[in-house]
RNA sequence: GGAGAGGUGGCUGAGCGGUUGAAAGCGACGGUCUCGAAAACCGUUAAGCCUCAUGCGGGGCUUCAAGGGUUCAAAUCCCUUCCUCUCCGCCA
């Protein structure tokens, strides 16, 4: 969410960076103009409550001597009227004014790049070699399929097209990464890994901004106002939503596992073979809560540490700065992983990485009490995959695959494997 | 799922429908005392919004799990939902 008070300040900073989103901006106006209304309307409301209260009190007194008072609360039976008539309209205003609130994506850094879509998004650097093989690569579907490492149709067969059972080494290459990876968090960089649930409620994906305008994204029960998790970021970010934090434990860093689960409706077709684009995905999440002054430092360190993981998966990959048009709802600046996919030719998108400054810390209301000013200020939060895995799971076996039809380990994933390398026996 | 108990400020915990935004205690902060500290004593100690002043600040409204209702007036009465605890049932 963004400030209200800021919008009211500042509508063209506001305009400008919904500009930057392909937005018209004029979202803005209709903000303005609704909480002008609503202004008028509290002020008046308010003024009467206060003639309410204050009239109450000489009833409570008059009453106390024995005087009469039938006359005074037949005027305040009206007045009572009047109040409750107002506090309808009132709350209608409000509802409309936290609706279009509520639809406004964050402010945009000032330093995001122009542009429409991923094609403008800034190449920041690369790590890694493309491998030259001296064979033809084969795609990671193609990998598997000898391996015996996914099974798509019997994954088909239990769930539906976009849920992939994983069997054998598959299975067990799926289980290392997941513990190695937050292993690896944990040992190197120090964040504290959570298990949340895999299911959210309504103001936890509220929270998070999923709601209200990517219901569609989620899957949601008929039985029960709940939704199946699309990333970890939701529920862990949502971990402290009306709480206060302690300033000096600022900043917070949280690694947390999760299947992810998206409906990806409309999504099928040339892109979405085989690991491409699933349902049901495992991702490793990685989850910050700052103080305001350090939280762009922190998004730095942030891509850095899921860098690190697919430099040891030794992956070819670079980090571009997503544009304008390309950044998500609730992000002011985010960067994105991509890893080099020699069977499929393309750069895969493994992490994104976001700082959402308040924007999610407003919704929630998580704040921190600011020694300085000793004023509570919301903390800021950021999120990053540190990383997902089945495009990851893709890169590795690709990228890694020999002449022989087998698939070289990292060996990072060595120990979790018991194996160097995958075949086929 | 069934039965019961309960949800009040940072925490513990009072609260006959009418100066109770809320006693008391603890904690925290400031002060007195002290060379310093502890103890003791004194004081301060919720948040959000609107508005005036925009330097401190002033005025008003809202908030006692959430939502609705009764009433001139609700932490207090009624309804619904959520959550916690105990017992039963079911279950890996």
């Amino acid at each position: 969410m963004i400030d209200l008070k800021y919008l009211r300040d500042h509508p063209e900073v506001v305009r400008l960076s919904l500009r930057k989103r392909n937005h018209s901006g004029d979202e803005v106006d209709a903000v303005l103009t609704l909480d002008e209304e609503w202004r008028r309307l509290f002020t008046r409301q308010n003024n009467l409550r206060a003639e309410q209260k204050k009239r109450s009190e000489e009833i409570a007194t008059r009453k106390r001597y024995k005087e009469d008072v039938t006359a005074e609360l037949a005027e305040m039976k009206e007045l009572a009227q009047h109040v409750r008539e107002l506090e309808v309209t009132l709350k209608e205003k409000e509802e409309a004014l936290q609706g279009l609130l509520a639809r406004l994506p964050n402010l945009l850094h000032p330093s995001v790049p122009e542009g429409s879509d991923d094609s403008a998004n800034l190449f920041l650097r690369s790590w890694g070699e493309i491998p030259s093989l001296s064979f033809t690569p084969l795609p990671h579907w193609e990998l598997a399929k000898r391996l015996k490492l996914f099974d798509l149709e019997r994954g088909s067969k239990v769930a539906g097209s976009g849920f992939i059972l994983y069997t054998g080494w598959g299975a067990k290459l799926e289980r290392a990464l997941i513990n190695w990876m937050l292993d690896f968090h944990g040992r190197r960089h120090g964040y504290q890994e959570v298990f949340p649930p895999f299911v959210i409620n309504r103001e936890t994906a509220f929270g998070a901004g999923k709601l209200p305008d990517f219901e569609g994204q989620m899957y949601t029960f008929t039985n029960a106002d709940l939704f199946l998790n699309p990333t970890a970021e939701v529920p862990v970010t949502a971990l402290f939503a009306g709480e206060t934090l302690k300033a000096e434990e600022l900043p917070l860093s949280y690694a947390a596992y999760t299947a992810c689960f998206r409906r990806e409706a409309g999504a099928a077709g040339k892109d979405t073979r085989g690991l491409l684009r699933v349902h049901q995905f495992d991702k490793v999440e990685l989850v910050k809560f700052t103080r305001p002054e350090q939280s762009f430092d922190e998004l730095e360190t942030l891509v850095r540490d899921a860098e690190e993981i697919v430099q040891a998966l030794e992956l070819p990959y670079q980090v571009v700065e997503l544009c304008g048009g390309d950044i998500g709802f609730g992000a002011a600046k985010a960067y994105d992983i991509n890893v080099w996919s020699p069977g499929v030719g393309k750069w895969l998108e493994v992490s994104s990485c976001s700082n959402c400054t308040d924007f999610q810390a407003r919704r929630l209301n998580t704040r921190f009490r600011n020694p300085e000013s000793g004023k509570l200020e919301f903390v800021h939060t950021l999120n990053g995959s540190g990383v997902a895995l089945p495009r990851t799971v893709a890169a590795l076996l690709e990228n890694h695959q020999q002449a022989d039809g087998s698939v070289r380990l990292p060996p990072a994933l060595v120990p979790y494997m018991g194996v160097e390398r995958i075949t086929s026996a």
